[in-house]
This record gives C-alpha cells, structure tokens and sequence, in this order.
DNA sequence: TTCCATGTTCCGCA
DNA sequence: TTGCGGAACATGGA
C-alpha cells in the first residue's frame, strides 16, 4: 500500500534490517528495471553495501557504497521484506540482495508497476521527474502548501494526489486527509477559503504522522478514521453511510455528512 | 468470467 | 499553449 506513510515505514525497516552488509549476490527481474540495463545494477550492487537512505514522496534512494544511489517505487503492491531462511521469501520477489551474513532483502511487487533504477544524485532525479516537494518536508510551510493548491484549478482530491505538485499522497491518505478536515474530495480549489486550506494543511500533517506511526497499515488506523472502513459498506461515526464516487478516474471514499 | 485495485503516464479536449 | 480529467497500462485476487 504504498503511499509516503508506507515508503517511510520500508525506509526504516531497510535502516533497521540491511544496512553496512555485504551483497554477495544480486538476483533481479528485468521487466522492473527503469533506464538502467540489469549488468549496470550488478555492477553497482554485488560486493558493495547499502550506506544510507533518503525518501521523497513515495520515492526510496539507497545510497551504495560504490556511489551511485538504487531508486525503488512500489507501484501500488511493492513492498520489502528481510528475511533468513528461504522459506520465507514472497511471493513475487523482483529484486533479491543476498547478503554475506546469510540474510537477505527481497523487493516485491506484485503488478508490475513499480520501478527500480540507479540514481547519481536524487535531488536531480526529482528535478527531472517534475516532482513537487514532500508532504512532511521541513519547507513545507502553510503558505508553501497554499501557494501550491492555489496555483491549481481542479478537484481538491486531484490535487492533493498529483505528485508534481505536492509529493507523497495517493488515493487512500488523501481520502482520510479530505474526511478528517471535513471537505469533499469533488470541491473544485476556488471554492475553498484560506481557513479550510489552514485545516487541510494541519490535518496532512497529523494524518501522515499518524499513519507513519501505525506503519502505513491502513487497517490499523484508530476508530474515528476512515481508512479502515474502506471497501465495505460501513457506517461513519455520525450514523452517515460512507460512500464511493469517482474522481479523476480513481476511487474517492468519503461521508456526504461528514464532508461539504 | 468479469471487475477491480492504494501506482504513473499519455491523449484529447477545453 | 497549458492544464485537467479520464483512459490505458500489467497482473492477479475476489
């Protein structure tokens, strides 16, 4: 489920799991592999180790010891996983780092939407790919947040998931954002006041603080979320049902009682 | 079998 | 010309 409160839970589970080992061996499904040919990431990757990592948006950089950085997306069913004995390997492992202790690192993803690449410079990699700064990104200021939706004219909802204005929320952390500031995922930016982006901005940061803390699981949100009343027919706290529009082309999940 | 999905990119229309 | 909305994309589970 990777939207940023997910990328940042796998940043630190990489920290935490695979960092200053040795790769001995480098396994990796072509069909991934973005502008990089499957020997320049061997290259770069066998005998090397991972130093450190830096997030941006739903974007993970893992710097290497020989230099250049390994750029992950996760599409919408990438994940990490660490793991010892070979049993536990998942399902749909496209990139495996075996490491001389005898662990390994496995970068799934089911669909193949997701991306691995070699990056020299990260903050060059976001430049070129037009990506706008970071949800939680020191800079990120109220009047930076509000220049940024002002300067767009569509649906809140759109907006707030394109990554080229601001980097990091896909279709589920904007829907629990958008419900938990009371706005409608189909308010077009020139209806809403500077008061309601005041309130949308506080709540973008409390809501990706806390889905970081609860590890990006959706599921595991307390009650008075609306992530986990996703996907069924549930019933918001104010009696209200949750409903499902379109928007943009995706998905948008809110309570028409809750949310004007 | 058909539909749908938390991602991005591309095309057509205002 | 630019920006927005929707379709398309790949894959597999419900």
């Amino acid at each position: 489920m990777p939207e940023l409160p997910d990328v940042e839970t796998y940043r630190k589970y990489l920290e935490a799991t695979a960092l200053h080992k040795a790769i001995v061996k480098v396994s990796v499904e072509t069909d991934l592999l973005a502008g990089v040919s499957e020997k320049e990431l061997s290259k770069t990757l066998n005998n090397a180790k991972l130093e450190n990592t830096r997030r941006h948006g739903k974007h993970l950089f893992i710097r290497t010891s020989k230099g250049p950085w390994v750029g992950l997306h996760f599409g919408m069913t990438g994940f990490l996983k660490y793991y010892e004995k070979p049993e536990e390997k998942p399902e749909h492992v496209r990139l495996l780092l075996a490491f001389s202790n005898g662990y390994r690192l496995a970068y799934d993803c089911q669909r193949k939407l997701g991306a691995i690449r070699i990056i020299d410079d990260p903050d060059e990699f976001i430049e070129d790919n037009d990506l706008g700064p970071d949800a939680l990104a020191d800079d990120m200021d109220f009047e930076t947040f509000r220049d940024i939706i002002r300067g767009s004219r569509g649906y809140i909802k759109s907006t707030l998931m394109s990554q080229k204005d601001i980097a990091g929320l896909g279709n589920v952390w904007s829907d629990e954002i958008l419900y938990q500031a009371g706005i409608h995922p189909k308010k077009k930016i020139g209806q809403l006041d500077d008061g309601q982006l005041r309130k949308l901005y506080d709540t973008m940061l409390d809501v990706l603080d806390k889905g970081i803390r609860a590890g990006g699981d959706t599921a595991k949100m307390p009650d008075g979320f609306l992530t986990p009343l996703r996907g069924t027919d549930s019933e918001c706290p104010c009696g209200g049902k949750v409903e499902k529009i379109s928007v943009s082309g995706r998905n948008a999940v809110y309570c028409p009682r809750c949310q004007t």
